[in-house]
DNA sequence: AAAATTCCAAGTAAATTGCTCAGAATTCAT
DNA sequence: ATGAATTCTGAGCAATTTACTTGGAATTTT
């Protein structure tokens, strides 16, 4: 049950686009160097999140990606999804995937699967990269900022 | 973020017990035929639901496995867990590996992996393996019951 | 024209998954 | 006592997935 590096570092990058949010395109290879990441790789994960309508591309020199929307329109779950998939713990309640079990047996524990499933949707659609914004620069001035760096 | 099969076909399995509960031990063979699933895999389920003291083994001709305790005191946390790992959705907030995150933009996503974590194993632990019994019965005493066989 | 960037399509090594295979140990029934 | 039924143990393995790397084309700015 655990999230790909793809779910993990493309969410990363989202906050890094949000923390620089009306200050112009930010290239991969910064983001890259920041989270340590490979620069082909992040673009990997920048293809599905353009193609997904959440990041904007700018080509050519000075160009990089910023955020088609602003931070409070753009949920953790948009961002999840899009990269690893339907958020669910198996096949038979990912949405998209319209394939019933036939048999009695699972639905018994196909009630458990959809609970699963929609308490974690739930949480990651709940929360905004603005949210994210306003943690982060709680953190920062907390005392407690230090041990994070 | 898919349950493995050690995870469904374990959870089953354990249903399939609970179901059979007071009646003398269960053999694999029996479960992997109305499951279809191999008897060699179910046995390695068993091994780690055995040691985790979740099942009681009674060995040589006519035996097989019991629940180790009444279904109302067995979760579908503990079943899944064991055979699973732990439920999180990263590394970092698997509680039983102590490594914490150095970074500061990690702090930021981790309080996020808190979340899901909590919430997936909150509902897990909230069902026990008399609520999925209470379940089935309710399902064969419904309308709808004959669609799900 | 050169540099910086996104964009695109393959390829690939390592890890994980979902088993299979072989056989030993134990217990029950006859 | 023997044979059948079962758990127990450990190794092996093919297919899939993951986490990248490689190579280069297209676009834009300077």
């Amino acid at each position: 049950m655990r999230l790909s590096t793809k779910g993990r570092y493309g969410l990363k990058a989202m906050f890094d686009l949000a923390l620089n949010v009306g200050e112009g395109p930010v290239a991969l290879n910064s983001i890259a160097e920041r989270q340590n990441i490979s620069v082909h790789y992040l673009e990997q994960l920048f293809s599905n999140l353009r193609k997904a309508g959440l990041v904007k591309s700018i080509r050519g020199a000075q160009g990089g990606y910023i955020l088609a929307d602003q931070p409070y329109n753009i949920t953790v779950g948009d961002i999840i999804r899009t990269l690893e998939g339907p958020l669910a713990p198996t096949e038979c309640v990912s949405s998209d995937d319209s394939t019933e079990c036939s048999k009695a047996d699972c639905c018994v524990t196909r009630t458990i699967w959809e609970k699963i499933r929609d308490s974690i949707n739930t949480v990651v659609d709940s929360i905004t990269l603005q949210d994210m914004l306003d943690d982060y620069k709680k953190l920062q001035n907390s005392d407690s900022f230090m041990y994070y760096i």
